[in-house]
DNA sequence: AAGGTGACTAACA
DNA sequence: ATGTTAGCCACCT
C-alpha cells in the first residue's frame, strides 16, 4: 500500500505529548525526511476525522496554526489546544503559540 | 508519463 | 522588518 511514510508520520504525531506542540519540519525530521515538511502537511490533510491522531498539535515553524479553511476551521484547532492546556494567542485572525514554552522537545 | 499542487521552510532582496 | 523565490517530495489529474 502507499502511504507507508504517512503511517510513520502519524506515529510521530501520536507521540506528541498532551499540552505540547510540534512543527511540520520537526515531525518530518523524526520520520527520517528532514525536507519533508510539506509531506507532513499533506499527510495531516488526509487524516480521517474519526482518527485518534492529535493533528491539532502540529503547527508551522513560526508557531502559527496553518490550517487554511478546509474541513476544519482554525478556531477548532485553537479550541482543541486550549482544552489541552496550551495557551494560544489570537492576533489578527491568526493563532499563535509560544514555542519557547510549548514546543515538544523529544530526546 | 508529465506537470501542477500543497495544513512547509529557509534563504534572499 | 515584510514580501518574494526557490527547494522540497508525495499525491493528484
Amino acid at each position: 500500500m502507499t502511504g507507508n511514510l504517512y503511517q510513520k508520520i502519524y506515529a510521530c504525531v501520536r507521540k506528541i505529548p498532551r499540552g505540547k506542540v510540534a512543527t511540520y519540519g520537526q515531525i518530518a525530521a523524526l520520520c527520517g525526511s528532514p525536507r519533508g515538511a510539506r509531506i507532513v502537511g499533506y499527510a495531516l490533510h488526509v487524516i480521517p476525522e474519526n482518527s485518534n491522531i492529535p493533528w491539532q498539535r502540529v503547527i508551522n515553524s513560526q508557531g502559527f496554526i496553518s490550517t487554511s479553511c478546509l474541513g476544519h476551521p482554525k478556531s477548532l484547532q485553537r479550541d482543541l489546544l486550549i482544552s489541552e492546556g496550551v495557551k494560544v494567542e489570537t492576533k489578527n485572525d491568526l493563532y499563535n503559540i509560544d514555542l519557547n514554552n510549548y514546543l515538544w522537545q523529544p530526546k
